[in-house]
DNA sequence: TCAACATCCGTGAACGTTCACGGGAGCGCT
DNA sequence: AGCGCTCCCGTGAACGTTCACGGATGTTGA
């Protein structure tokens, strides 16, 4: 695994370019960095002197003096999911404004791959933020006392931080948008996969039983456009006099949405949907989704404030502070 | 810009580890790396003492004596639009499995944090692939000798390699296409912005002239839906006539499609789109996408593919490898 | 009893850079 | 002459870790 197959390159210190300009290191470290201190002349030979030997300073010594470069990790489940595009997006930015650097890890919702990628993580930056599904235990021993923000996941220990999304009044909300427009049988679209049911799911139900609806009308689908179109064909077969859909997410949402029209039914006069995320691509489809939206720009720039309170002992922002709020965003769906 | 605000955070180093457990540093470095040479118990104690502390290692030590780490920088206009995600994901996967760690910086397509991020870059990571809009000499001055792929542009220096994206046949054959089915008047939704005409438009331009046909349709787009939905009214406002639309990419051309439908005109029976990039949110819109599509996971593959070799000093792979060509890939809007 | 060996642990050195300090040359001023 | 100052430049030290080597102790075998 040792990188060195061809031309054995051998790495050009700051001694080489000093011996071959004639000065000494630190001439050559004022000549690099722009310091003062030294003359016109020499510092233009040192410069030609290190472009002539294609000098390239050493991040990790450099790092290793001056403490003041930060890198985060970054764990995002799949960023081909437009919703964590989106937080990944809103958390470059914000590190960006503060000048750290983020590493990015894709586990492709791979159990192995999360595994690895913590192991590997721990020397690699000074924080971590992101989705992670593994037990708490096993993180907290792969990641020995490092600042860690969780996103979407409710921590139980103190050991880490967590964003919390709360959608409870933005689903409730949506229920009883359905429920005025005369919907009487409500059906959701949960994922698949995980072991246990989502928290939206959860909402789901109480929001039904709050409205006296029948709240059984659930059936599985995968976090897919494909699977949100196969969950719609499940749901309907099983329950054909349903007139509406909640789905876990607007992935799901749109494959619904195709899937409707496929089957002929318009939306949302023959059947009504609403997602959860309200991702920008929702606006595309047609009709526009309506969908529990929450503020993925705010969820990402979150994250990273926090983290950077850990990491620097400032006081961290306190769980009631570490929470994004979903509303519903009306489209043409519902 | 110094991080130490709150608690004088101070580094706790293998030393103290190891005064405090009784050992000297090799043992620690031993016990925390899981090599052999030492006793079960002892390694137990240092173990225990690291937690104690809260030890972490410094990845700069670390990686200053072990050089077995690589990390590229991955530099992308726009995270948020679905073709540089498509291509960072495909980077990303390719990445991991050879252990590499990448830094992605998102320039927000602005030239101002280009500069800044080509500044900074330069100090942080081993190598760089990705997309630039700045001139190859401001390139070159701020990333000195680093191995450099490029996506997209066409480099004109042996400094850098590139990768090329090769859409004349695919082009050709979507104007052929549109002409089958009976179009005349074809026009072409270009991206705005850019100084120069983009080499998408002259594939158009050539393609249009072998079929005989009027070239001089186009008019300019922003890179986003609302951009396409835009450019088309303005299109079709200059050339009422035009009956058919190819587009500088996919995103444009989704644009163009939610307009067509609020214009009240059918796709694809009054208005045909052809779009470009062959993006998987293209089987997502209704009717679904035709485009002229290049394989994005191709793409980020060989990017990364190329800056292994560079790194290695393994022969790299020259101009007409590194190449990925697009084809016309039917869908239901032409 | 002594050599030979295995097991466990510690000590200098090195990685490549920057920081703190010191020193020489040149100049002006008293 | 002597002092002080500015302008350049160089030398030890430090950052925190791992590698190469050597030493100490216990165990085995003849």
């Amino acid at each position: 695994m040792v990188s060195s197959s061809g031309a054995e390159i051998r790495k050009v210190t700051i001694h080489d370019v000093a011996r071959f300009a004639g000065v000494s290191r630190q001439t050559v470290s004022r000549a690099l960095n722009g310091k003062d201190e030294i003359e016109g002349s020499t510092k233009q030979r040192v410069l030609d002197a290190a472009r002539e030997l294609g000098y390239r300073p050493s991040r990790f010594a450099r790092g290793l003096v001056r403490q003041d470069t930060t890198t985060i990790g970054l764990v995002i489940p799949d960023l081909l999911n437009p919703f964590f595009t989106e937080v990944a997006a809103s958390a470059l930015e914000a590190a960006r404004t503060r000048g750290w650097h983020v590493v990015v890890y894709d586990t492709a919702d791979r159990a192995a791959e999360e595994l690895g990628t913590l192991q590997v993580i721990g020397s690699q930056v000074d924080a971590v933020v992101g989705y992670f599904s593994c037990s708490e235990d096993e993180l907290d021993r792969y990641t020995r006392g490092m600042p860690m923000v969780l996103i979407g996941s409710e921590h139980r220990t103190a050991r880490f931080s967590s964003i919390r999304i709360d959608g409870e009044a933005g689903v409730h909300a949506a229920v009883a948008h359905l429920i005025a427009q005369g919907h009487t049988r409500i059906g959701m679209l949960d994922h698949a996969g995980r072991a246990e049911p989502s928290l939206r799911r959860a909402w789901f139900l109480t929001a039904a039983a709050a409205h006296g609806i029948d709240a059984g009308l659930v059936a599985g689908a995968d976090q897919s456009a494909d699977g949100g179109g196969a969950g719609l064909r499940a749901l309907l077969a099983a329950h054909p006099d349903v007139t509406a859909v909640f789905t876990f997410n607007d992935i799901i949402a749109i494959g619904a949405l195709r899937e409707a029209r496929r089957m002929g039914r318009s939306v949302p006069r023959e059947l009504a949907v609403i997602g959860f995320d309200g991702l920008a691509l929702g606006a595309l489809v047609e009709p526009p989704l309506t969908s529990v939206a929450l503020d993925t720009h705010r969820l990402g720039a979150l994250a990273i404030d926090q983290v950077g309170r850990l990491l620097t002992g400032a006081d961290p922002l306190d769980a009631d502070e570490l929470v994004v709020h979903a509303e519903l965003r009306p489209g043409g769906s519902a």
